[in-house]
DNA sequence: CTAACTGTATCACTTGACATATACACCAAT
DNA sequence: ATTGGTGTATATGTCAAGTGATACAGTTAG
């Protein structure tokens, strides 16, 4: 479970957190049942403020991804395999949608879209670093405090 | 040359004025060497300050799309036709990029990206009423039966 | 030159997100 | 009950984005 957090990468903390939880969750380094690191535990390591760890874990509650006791750490809900790469999906369901929108309004077909995601996937294949990641420049998929309007590149329902 | 903006969509409304200008470039109703209206001309017309109409047209001639000349109305810069499809396939770029990041993050492979994708397409493709189908409350520029012919082009002056 | 038009640089204000300090509530073991 | 562990509600501070009022600079026509 290695956490790290750049304070000056212009992406919330709390979010860099949320996004590295995810994602050993989903590579299977957290399992179901697994402890999550306090968070006064993971504050000092981190250097960040508890408050910070706890509003991070307040979203992962939020969005089924942990389970919360009163005075016990948190732990990772039981979700099934297959339920958890349906997170994914969703997850990038989510970070899509805008996106769908662009493309009617630009008018072009669903063919020249895929084509052009598929392209621009294929191009950014560079082997970087997996772990982390707490790049995700401007447009969030979501779980966000906000989730409400306010999005970046063009708008959106 | 119909443009609209909501105050409250949550969306700045300079980057609704981007998006909606960059669409009808896109879309041919504003052709290259064409005049875009006055900053108070808007100004009056939407109720915004002339400020706000000053920035889009700031960060237009710095996408490159307009040309600026002091004491003289904005250009739409000459692109070729060819140009305008290249332009709308980077506008989706630039939209797409941020999830190519996610799919990295997800760890989720190019094919189930791409599949994901063109499901989303799908699914968002309203069956009846050809057109455009969308759902897109705050930002849509040629909405409504109104606009006929009256307005267009960009003389106004 | 003056007048009437263009765009915009500068500054002030508002608003919201983010991070933090403090104090509190809960649980388990002693 | 006390102690030491957990998470967190609340209020405060900081900072950047978005917007707007004002004043200024360039162009064109009279």
């Amino acid at each position: 479970m290695l956490i790290v957090v750049d304070p000056h990468s212009g992406v919330p903390v709390y979010r860099q957190l949320m996004d590295q939880i995810k994602f050993h969750i989903a590579s299977g380094i957290l399992k179901p049942g697994d402890e999550l690191p306090s968070t006064r535990a993971l504050s000092s390591e981190l250097g960040v403020n508890p408050m910070t760890i706890s509003k991070a874990y307040s979203f992962l509650e939020r969005d089924d991804i942990v389970e919360r006791r009163p005075g016990r750490p948190l732990v990772v809900k039981a979700v099934g395999g297959g339920a958890i790469r349906d997170r994914r999906i969703e997850e990038l369901r989510k970070s899509l949608a805008p996106t769908a929108t662009v493309v009617k309004q630009l008018g072009l077909t669903d063919e020249e879209a895929v084509r052009a995601f598929a392209e621009l996937l294929e191009s950014t294949r560079e082997p970087r670093d997996g772990g982390d990641a707490d790049n995700e420049p401007d447009n969030e998929p979501n779980s966000g405090p906000d989730d409400g309007a306010a999005d970046e590149e063009v708008s959106r329902a």
